[in-house]
DNA sequence: AATTAGTTGCAAATGATTTGCGTTTGTGAT
DNA sequence: ATCACAAACGCAAATCATTTGCAACTAATT
């Protein structure tokens, strides 16, 4: 908890509009530590009772409307954020044990003008979600044994 | 539900190793006749109460197992289904009215080769997901006059 | 320091999905 | 056609993620 960072944090949140309380400032700190996608649970938990899971849910969805954070749909039946930086990528998740790897930029934007040209009722495109599927090393392994 | 249509559904399932139950021919029925990707529970509320809510989610679980449906991420809090067939495509989803439009293929396949070259934990690349958003006609209209 | 709108905690509600269990029903073998 | 068994079913209750209402609090602005 240095005093660079505390700053940091709390710009990156007023610049965004967002006022900078001890909720917005906590959670915010533990997306950005997170290597992962993480979701409100694994934020619920890591904070363990320092806010009410209450209090987090909100935080995230502010998070995610003033565009800080960035919603991912990993399929596991709620959502995923992390942190929206310039770095646009994607995610391959196995789906053995749900290991998580990025994928770097893969030019999509490029596309979304092709798509307006085939969507009848569209007339932009905002963003897009693009996850892989696969088999990681380790459950790949096991998978043949098992066969 | 004339006899024909009765023998390719219970043959599509004996096919894919599930048996030919009332639930899952009728929950079958309904994903195929439907043009857009549906819910557990707009297949509920479409069966009313000929099927117990908990067959249906069991059902949808079987069917998406065993490859006949698969499952689609449309961020709204529970997932969607739609009929596994050949013609791979994906989807605009308008961030208003959730209105769902498809998208024709878009040689993703083609990328899974790259991904395994830069993933350094993974070794197969077995399917992606791959989601638009972003406003339809109507709510581009609306987005307008409220601006 | 005072004002105020946005934020928080708590309790309760909601909505989607799962689990346990006794009963019923396809399916493959007689 | 009948039997036997595993799989599927319905019902009730449990669980898990998330939301809502409301009163108390706190960060930003003056």
């Amino acid at each position: 908890m240095n005093n660079t960072q505390k700053i940091t944090l709390h710009s990156l949140l007023r610049k965004a509009g967002m006022k900078a309380t001890l909720g917005h400032v906590k959670i915010l700190s533990i997306i950005l530590k997170s290597k992962k996608p993480i979701s409100s649970q694994d934020v619920i938990d890591t904070i363990a009772k320092q806010l009410d899971s209450t209090t987090v849910y909100r935080c995230m969805a502010k998070l995610k409307n003033s565009g800080i954070i960035r919603q991912i749909d990993l399929r596991q039946n709620y959502a995923h954020y992390e942190f929206f930086n310039m770095a646009h990528h994607h995610h391959i998740i196995c789906t053995g044990c749900k290991k998580i790897e990025d994928i770097k930029d893969c030019n999509l934007e490029a596309v979304h003008q092709q798509i307006l040209e085939q969507a009848k009722q569209f007339t932009q495109v905002r963003h897009h979600s693009l996850e892989f599927y696969g088999l990681c090393k380790t459950c790949s392994k096991k998978a043949k044994i098992n066969s």
